[in-house]
DNA sequence: CTTAACCGGAGCGCTCTGCTCCGGTAGGAA
DNA sequence: TTCCTACCGGAGCAGAGCGCTCCGGTTAAG
């Protein structure tokens, strides 16, 4: 513990600058790739071998709570920032411009496959509730359309963080801005077409993470 | 040929019902589950055996290019009707429906791996043709944001087509109606937050239907 | 110089895929 | 009714690709 950064020359630092590889690597190729990507296309971007991969993370499970636990804590780092902003909408928009930016969601479709661990489950719960304190105060504030609920914003995420088909190009990104612009002025206030039904249940959302096999 | 209807009770009718359960079923199965789920899950959701299967379409790519064509044959229709209506705006809004409540889109990750026949080149090209003029029309008419473009469009309705995670239910489905309704309001004239960069090229759009391994 | 920690990747076992093949069955003609 | 034949259904095959292990070579540390 005594030369542990990044910038050293000794073992250790070796090992730290892997591990920062690999998570890094494990974050692009899934999010590009989808959760299900072999483990070695993992090892290879990262420019490590199969070896420390396995050394640091004991399974791929346990690599990718990892990752949902950083994507978490990324989206609380987000909305802590929005709530930041003076102005309610720039606050709102630039939480979901960043989650979006991160691919925040694109881990969801792992949902009922890995053990959801209790630091998840905290850090989801107080995700979830920042989040809605932002969207609270976007409605309020008259700049958020009425008939949109904080559900509908993280499911819109989602949807925006799936991955793209073949291989990442700057393009997709682009193309991916476009589209997120076009559906933020369709949160606006007031909507010009009412949102259709009833607004989806959190019991539904949250249920979706139950391991039930 | 001559009691080729589906509803009678010879070994021809049977074959034909067969049909077009194997089609549902694929189409079904592909979108919710991605095109590379197993040809045995839609023999089975079809309730049909493997052989039957496999003596209509001799591989599963031609399955794939026979579901390809229709939905592009499907997309075609819609553009027609939605041309068909008088309000420039609501033919759009027409469009863009039909064919994210079909799953227009869910095919192109398919795209670069099969053949592309020429059927199929002929009905995309006439599809994006249309979808052009009723894009166009609409903005000449003032009711569509004038920095988007038919393209914009087309990625929009294929990122509402992407295969949700899990098992397929009644709420996902629900779900993308509200965000398609958030969307299409966004779509509407005019755009409060001008879009960024350039539009994308139709170039790079095509592209990716070339098979080049 | 010795030692042991640690890196990288070849390889194991296993699952799951696209596809084939054949026994069973049920229409149609005599 | 009886036989024939076309077709249906699913068990099974070969192969690919996966998660994961294990071991020889290398290099920092004593």
């Amino acid at each position: 513990m005594s030369t542990a950064g990044t910038g050293g020359r000794g073992r250790r630092a070796e090992a730290a600058r892997n591990d920062l590889r690999l998570l890094e690597a494990a974050h692009e190729v899934f999010t590009t790739q989808g959760f299900d990507a072999p483990v070695s296309a993992i090892a290879k971007r990262a420019g490590v071998g199969m070896g420390s991969l396995y050394r640091r993370y004991r399974t791929k499970e346990e690599l990718l709570q990892r990752l949902c636990l950083i994507a978490m804590e990324r989206a609380v780092t987000a909305a802590e920032d929005g709530l930041a902003f003076a102005d309610p909408w720039e606050g709102l928009a630039h939480y979901v411009r960043t989650c979006v930016g991160f691919g925040s969601g694109a881990l969801a479709p792992v949902a009922g496959t890995i053990e959801v661990t209790e630091e998840m489950g905290t850090t989801a719960r107080r995700a979830i509730e920042l989040a809605d304190r932002l969207v609270t105060r976007a409605r309020e504030a008259g700049v958020l359309r009425d008939d949109v609920t904080a559900l509908d914003i993280s499911l819109l995420m989602e949807q925006f963080s799936r991955p793209a088909p073949g291989p990442p190009s700057e393009q997709h990104r682009h193309v991916k801005r476009r589209l997120l612009a076009i559906t933020l002025d369709g949160l606006r206030a007031p909507g010009v077409t009412p949102l259709p039904g009833d607004p989806p249940g959190v019991d539904w959302y949250e249920g979706r993470w139950r391991t039930t096999p």
